[in-house]
DNA sequence: CTGAAAGCGCTTACAG
DNA sequence: CTGAAAGCGCTTACAG
């Protein structure tokens, strides 16, 4: 009975202390300082197991990605973390490993531990596991689902301009000849940037030449054959954009096992712009993914849930082109 | 009161109920299948945070590492996890940023959550914050802390091996003019690590040139100059070894950049085996640092300092060379 | 503006 | 082998 000791010293009640604690108004400012200087003096931590048992609050959010080796992840973990960290507020965090039925079970662990709100983080978000969350009365928020957009809180992410300035970079590089590295058409995100690709050589006009898109894993592994498979192309593009920096990375790897110089001989592009992108060689060109607005933005909405308070900016987020030494001019190609 | 429901579904007492759900021993064959259907009928999940406030056990682990962005990381947090996942154990988790003085604040939060044991897999711990769990009764585990290692329950990581096999491999290549990246001396990992390579030189009878040792600050960039002023020695080494892998990428970018071609004119050996180690170009030969086994061995010394039972092994773990491509024989090394 | 008291959902001596 | 009851440390109507 931790309270009552604080109680005491103050000359309050354990009600009073509770309302100090929680900063309830209306509670006389001298009472307050009373309060305040006895729990400062006792070196009074509330414990969180009673706070959760009795308010129904635990001040612990779920954080879920899809898996935490991909180091698209970490920034955006660690960015929520310390937003919440700031306020009072634990995180606990599992990870699918992409697969949709340990969604279901990362969700029910969540509400077992009766977490106050759940950033679902994921790249595929099944409904059905979401639907827990919603009859226990847990807020959830989801990032670029955008089937999903009306139902739940969502953070979107518009691919668009980011694919818009690759493709302008290329062009005035001067390349017209331009190939993708497309990710499996199941993904919303692999899907949404291949439409936001072509839809950018549309706009400029450009032909989408379906011999020159091949199709990886979001995988290292995935690239090198894609890329593998576009060198193969007859005539071949001269630049080639990405879904993710893991697949660039391949296509880079493909180049150099085939003897093809990058830049000289063919430019690329990458998406996300995780760590590794400025560690490659060459440094890589790339639209990078706001991981930690993301991630901010996440909280924010949660927070809003959670409280019912303030306004949430729900304006798309913007990758945007970040260039380094992966594109150059497609002076030097040789053509075969 | 959910757990009188079931109670009255079983025709037993509470207390019953929850021997059965605590899986205490003396409670009749029959009384338990009674209770377990109940619970499962019901669909009944104890609620965590009235069993911690009662027994002062929450089921919550903590887990500090130094850094989520660091790729040595995610790994072992990943394993750590999905171990305590199947204990029906949750993990909280926080990273020091490197900060001495956050590791302070790290504890105090998990001490504040009322975790039941601390992972504090850091490269330093600093004694001052560990002496605040060891005062609050919570248990601790540390990573390769060799200095606390009577005081704290520590997860040893040998280094010696490694490095004898990375020499031994250099060696048999024909290398003998072979370099160094350490790192900074205050870091714990980065003095073990030279340690252990001087003294793989030394038992292989091999003069240890203070010139082809440098030193880089542990970061891509610090391993670039580590390599740079490496390079400029006259004569230079055939072969490098570098104190983590992030240097030894950076000492790869180095000699790109100074047209030296590795393996061809320059061998080089990393260490951790991280991802990015294979997706670089070559690929990374490197001596692999076993985190899944440092996270294993932490959470079993943890589970074992909380139930007391069960021995642990406690053997150091011992890292081993991967042969990738970044290693030839100095054949064909020019020198200026 | 503040206090007395009930109760959140469990576990744990204690008793039988 | 099982139950009755106290109590973990808070918060929250309710009353004044």
């Amino acid at each position: 009975m931790d309270i009552v000791q604080v109680a005491k010293r103050a000359k309050v009640s354990t009600a009073t202390v509770s309302r100090v604690l929680n900063e309830f108004p209306g509670v006389r400012e001298k009472t307050v300082q009373r309060v305040q200087r006895a729990i400062a003096e006792l070196n009074y931590v509330p414990n969180p197991n009673a706070r959760g048992l009795r308010a129904r609050r635990t001040r612990l959010f779920g954080l879920i990605v899809s898996d935490v080796n991909n180091p698209f992840f970490p920034e955006l973990i660690d960015a929520f973390e310390a937003m919440a960290a700031a306020e009072g507020i634990e995180v606990i965090f599992t990870h699918t490993n992409y697969d949709p039925h340990r969604l279901q079970n990362c969700v029910r662990r969540m509400i077992e531990r009766s977490v106050d709100a759940i950033a679902v983080m994921t790249s595929e978000a099944e409904e059905e596991a979401l639907h827990q969350a919603v009859r226990a009365g847990i807020p959830v928020v989801l990032m670029n689902q955008r089937k999903l957009a009306g139902k739940y809180p969502n953070v979107p992410v518009e691919y668009t301009a980011g694919f818009r300035e690759a493709l302008e970079h290329l062009l005035s590089l001067g390349h017209r000849d331009i190939g993708f590295i497309a990710g499996p058409q199941r993904l919303n995100s692999a899907r949404g940037r291949k439409d936001a690709f072509t839809a950018a050589l549309k706009s400029h006009g450009i032909h989408v030449r379906s011999e020159w898109i091949a199709v990886g894993d979001m995988r290292v592994e995935g690239g090198r054959k894609a890329m593998d498979a576009l060198l193969a192309q007859q005539p071949r593009p001269t630049a080639v954009v990405a879904t993710n920096d893991l697949m660039a990375v391949g296509a880079l790897q493909a180049a150099h096992a085939s003897r093809i110089q990058v830049p000289r001989d063919l430019s690329i592009i990458g998406f996300d712009d995780l760590p590794i992108a400025s560690m490659v060689h060459p440094p890589l060109s790339t639209i990078r993914h706001p991981r930690r607005e993301v991630a901010a933005r996440a909280f924010a909405l949660l927070r809003k849930a959670v409280k019912g308070e303030g306004k949430v900016d729900d304006s798309p987020l913007q990758p945007h082109l970040v260039i380094r030494s992966s594109t150059a001019p497609p002076l030097g190609i040789k053509r075969h």
